[in-house]
Order: C-alpha cells, then structure tokens, then sequence
RNA sequence: GGAGGGGUACCAAAGUGGUCAAAUGGGGCGGACUGUAAAUCCGUUGCGGAAGCUUCGUAGGUUCGAAUCCUACCCCCUCCA
C-alpha cells in the first residue's frame, strides 16, 4: 500500500525502529499496515500518538498480568506518544463480561472511585507520569442522552454481539445475558470516539471490545483505531491466566517475599514468556536467556531469581530486593531458619502439641493440628515431632515449624 | 401470569431410605524427591485428646433409621406469555 508520508531516510530509519520496539512481544496488530501509516504520519508531522488504555476497576489492585499492557504502553511513551489511562468508572458500573460465564456484579460508584485511587498510583509505577493523561469515562459517559445511546446500539447486531465465544455459550447453555451487558464494548468503543485514539492496547481477550472500538470511529467518520493485543500471561498455576479471582498473580504492591517467593514458584517453563513480557531486559539479553534455557546452560532457577530480584527491585525498590533474595536464600537453599520469624507471645509451660499449635496459630483447629503432626510436618526447635501424644516445652525463644515455610518463635507475654 | 429445572463440603459435581462424614475431579495442606514454593509421585482435606457430636438451601414432619420420602418457606435459573 502506497503510504502518503514522504519520509527522509533517516526517518524511515525512526519509523522501522518504533515499529520494532511496538511489535515485540505482541499477540496481534490490526491491522498491521494501519500501524505503520500511523507511525509514518507520527514521524513525519512530530505529532505523537494518543495510545488509549481502559482499566476496568473492578479490582483495587494490579498484578503483573496488567503490567504486560501497561509495559507495553509505556515503552510506547519512551518513543514519544502519549497514553490516555481511562478509568471505567462508568463502565465499571456495569463490568466487563468478556470471558465471563455470568453476569458481573455492577460496582457502587464509592467502590469504583476507591478503587480508581489505588489503580492511578499503582499503574504510575509503570507508565511515565509526564505522558500520561488519566481521565474517567463517566466524564463523556454520563452525560449522553437516551437519544445518543440509541444512536450509538444502532450500530450493532445481536448476530455481531453472538459472534462473541462468552455470549454465544451463556446463550446456548440457557444462562442470562442482560442487554446491558451489550452496552460495554459499546461505551468501551466509545471512549475511542471521544478520545480519537489511535492506538488502543489489550490483551488478546479483549480483540472485540478493540475492534468495536473502530466499528464506532468509523460511523463517526474518525480515523480508525489499530489494535494492538498483548498474550494473555499465565498466571502461578502456570495455566490459567492471571487473575485476582483466581488467587493466581502476582501483584505489585505485596510484600517483598511474598513477591519474591511466587515468582520462585512459576512453573519453569513459563520463563521465556515472563521474560518477553514483563521484565524489562534487552532484546540480546532476552535472546541469550531463552538460548540458556533452551541448551541447558542456564539452570531455570537461577533465571527465576534474576527475574524475582528484578520485579521486586522494580516495584519495591532495591533495597527490598536485597533483602528477598537474600532470605529466598537462607530459608529455601540453605534450609535455614529464617531471620524474620513472628514472635507470638505464650504463656510458658508444658503443652500437649496439638493445643500447642492452635495455641500459637499454627493450625485453625484441634484436628488440623493433629493432621500436621501425624504427616511429619512439625518441628519444635527443629526436632521433629513423630507423636500426636507428644508434650512439648513452650518458653522464650522456641521455635515451632509447621510445613517448610511456616514459623513461629515463641516470647513470654 | 403459566410451565419446568435446580439449591450437596473451599469450588465443580455424584449420590434419591440404611453399608454416607458423603464417590470423583480441581484447589488447599503435608510428605518424598529435587534445583525452588518448578515437575513428578504419595498422603491428607467437618469438629472433637476419646466416647462421640454436628453437616447436604431453611423450618417442621414421616420412619427403628433421611442428603435421600412428605409439608411449608426462602433463593437461583430457563421456557411460554
């Protein structure tokens, strides 16, 4: 296709490298040629591209899973264009039923707006704050009349809307579909509208709300959006993607061992894709990683700590990164107690172990106790105990273990 | 308004008078192994120191005996209108 931007050779040089650094990593670009046209015109006129991101809060926090977008966006703002973060406070209202076999509960405009707070800060870990503009839907959303709504459902079918996996099943499998359901990829697309985005990011799941992002640009006579999917990231059960629902992610505000330990335990396999998707390494330095994993010269845990050391040096700082690893360490490589043991105060003496881990919160019940010792879980001072009639001392300092990664050191109160 | 389907443990889902504290799968927890909290295999998964006790939407009832039968109620879903 003939492009209408005549270009210098060094600024085809600028759009070939902004189209690599795009494409990296992505799912999918629709439609491709749209992107680089859009590159060109951006190149040649100095005016950056308003890439749209819509955040649905449904949820107070973000996990690594959001990141793989928002990294996506961002590297996109360190080419120059800028990003318009949409909170759904409106649309969260209704919540997105993509890949969902039921009807999403709708959100209280409080709880949307508690949520927005955390998001905005959160996702300014990733994005840069000077090219990002953050603005709410119900901003264009609430104030259109029934007469705009029709307009804007007079645009689409039931047959397109069935084209979609979820709809299509919860029909065929006689479950609810609510008309308003309909409406989110419609306000969706319509944030598209009001914003003329060039560029909207998603995940791959998220290809329908996209594309009826540039259904809408188009009956309002705009210039259409290209849609640029992210892969889904699998989350720690390494086959489901990641989700708060789940309980499977990674989120970026926890604790640093928390962070640091569920990065240890994704499966092994899924490290290339972490790389490519959520660290920040070198294009030569992600290629010599799968290389190492592939041949074998790189052990897949030493990849996991580099990338656990990296995320939670990222989003919670260096300092807290040292500290993670170096405990990952001495508890998990070396065996060795960990130095941060919770102190739970007891009254001294002698104690059946059963009552003992109740006691000292190692176990919610008498029969859960019993289960631990009776499989060999439990350790008192590292010694293990082998009867469920065993009495145990409890006095300043002792240790008691249930599990490899369960401790608690005993204080007098 | 009418007709029908359904509510079982953390989740999904069997079970339709006793052998049911309730199959099976997932999840959780634990053990072994290891390289880690990966993978794999194994065990365990209502409460109770024991006797036993309490669970199958809720409340009653029938019965020697109920998750299973009866009655009422609550909730969810579908179809027709």
């Amino acid at each position: 296709m003939e492009s209408k931007w005549q270009l210098t050779p060094q600024q085809e040089a600028e759009v070939q490298r902004q189209l690599a650094v795009i494409r990296r990593g992505t799912a999918e670009i629709v439609p491709e040629h749209e992107l680089v046209e859009k590159v060109r015109r951006s190149v040649a006129t100095g005016q950056p591209l308003r890439v749209k991101l819509g955040m649905d809060p449904s949820a107070p926090d973000i996990h690594l899973g959001h990141t793989v977008v928002l990294q996506k966006i961002r590297q996109m703002q360190d080419l120059g264009h800028v990003a318009d973060l949409v909170i759904g406070d409106f649309t969260g209202r209704i919540g997105d039923p993509t890949g969902k076999s039921e009807t999403r509960r709708q959100l209280s405009a409080e709880e949307v707006e508690a949520n927005a707070r955390t998001y905005v800060e959160q996702v300014l870990k990733v994005l840069d704050p000077a090219r990002t503009r953050i603005v709410r839907n119900s901003e264009w959303l609430a104030p259109l009349r029934f007469e705009d709504v029709l307009r804007l459902a007079a645009t689409l079918t039931v047959a397109r809307m069935l084209e979609r996996e979820d709809f299509t099943k919860r029909f065929q499998d006689n479950r609810p579909i609510h008309i308003h359901e309909f409406f989110y990829p419609l306000m969706q697309g319509y944030d598209s509208v009001h914003l003329r985005t060039d560029i909207e990011l998603g995940g791959t799941d998220q290809k329908f709300n996209l594309l009826m992002g540039r259904s809408l640009q188009k009956e309002f006579g705009q210039d259409e959006q290209v849609a640029v999917m992210m892969p889904l990231l699998e989350g720690l059960d390494g086959v489901h993607k990641m989700s708060k629902s789940l309980g499977n992610y990674i989120g970026i505000d926890e604790p640093p061992n928390e962070m640091y330990g569920k990065v240890m335990s994704i499966p092994d396999a899924l490290m290339p894709k972490y790389y490519e998707l959520v660290s920040c390494v070198s294009e030569d330095e992600l290629a010599a990683i799968r290389q190492g994993l592939a041949d074998g010269s790189l052990h897949p845990r030493d990849a996991k700590m580099r990338l656990a050391r990296e995320l939670v040096s990222r989003f919670l700082g260096e300092a807290a990164a040292d500290e993670a690893e170096r405990r990952w360490k001495t508890v998990f490589q070396q065996g060795a107690l960990p130095d941060d043991i919770p102190a739970v105060p007891v009254e001294p003496g002698r104690y059946w172990i059963v009552k003992a881990l109740v006691q000292l919160g190692l176990a919610p019940s008498n029969s859960e106790a019993r289960r631990a010792v009776e499989q060999g879980a439990v350790r008192v001072d590292g010694q293990r105990v082998d009867s469920v009639e065993a009495e145990v001392d409890l006095r300043e300092g002792v240790v008691v273990q249930v599990g490899k990664r369960r401790f608690v050191r005993c204080q007098a109160p």
